[in-house]
DNA sequence: CTGCATCCTAAAAGATACTG
DNA sequence: CAGTATCTTTTAGGATGCAG
């Protein structure tokens, strides 16, 4: 019995398309999220990423729910109360994600010197 | 003297670019390879990433160099040879990236198991 | 070989209106 | 409240040709 071998380099891989999911512009943003409260409902992730609609927000959970990265509960109440929350899965996921973002806000300066800089080489030129 | 607020959930901080870049398609697979690899050249990367367009390559290349994510360093020959390599913050970013490929690819049966039990549960329905 | 410039298409994302 | 459906706009991305 072998392990499946998985290559994100080939474009025909299934795993490129997850690797797509985690990464996406609005995957990353829930992992984080949900790593830090836990528990969230819809319309509190859409409220707390800026710039997200609605439409975008149900989609990538979705898509995430599908992959096995965020479990979804719903309430059977009326008015509908849905909570999104990290699997175990996910949690790792999002781990990996999160260290991504406090590099980038433990490290902004550099990021902010290094544009900096390369934006005064090119305009030397 | 304060560390500078950094939102990646404020649509207008400036995070939330940087953030897109490590994230997007081709630069986290770029991030990975260089971490592999070490050094390569544009032609090695064109080569080794299934599915990149010699546009996207440069595109991507140039905006990981101006976050200072990738060194960029021109033989002066001719023809040309251009060597692309990770900084140290660079580093450290395909560290967290390489993590999440590590996850897909050593859990890469959950994935899949995921993916069949959702489109299982909403075929049915 | 390593790009850049241009054009063009397909896919992603936003706005809006509507429903259980 | 938590979506879906539809429409429009924007952006990403591919193809090609050319230059240093």
């Amino acid at each position: 019995m072998e392990s499946a071998t998985v290559d994100v380099f080939d474009i025909n891989c299934p795993s490129r398309a997850v690797m797509e999911h985690l990464s996406s512009r609005w995957g990353v943003l829930i992992q984080i999220m949900l790593l830090r409260e836990g528990t969230m409902r819809f319309s509190e992730l859409r409220r707390a990423i800026g710039g997200v609609s609605e439409k975008m927000l149900a989609q990538t959970l979705q898509t995430l729910e599908r992959d096995g990265i965020v479990d979804r509960f719903v309430h059977p109440v009326i008015p509908p109360h849905v909570d999104y929350s990290l699997t175990e899965l996910g949690e790792q996921a999002a781990r990996a994600v999160n260290t991504l973002f406090d590099l980038i806000a433990g490290r902004w300066t550099d990021f902010e010197q290094a544009q900096d800089a390369y934006d005064k080489r090119k305009g030397e030129k």
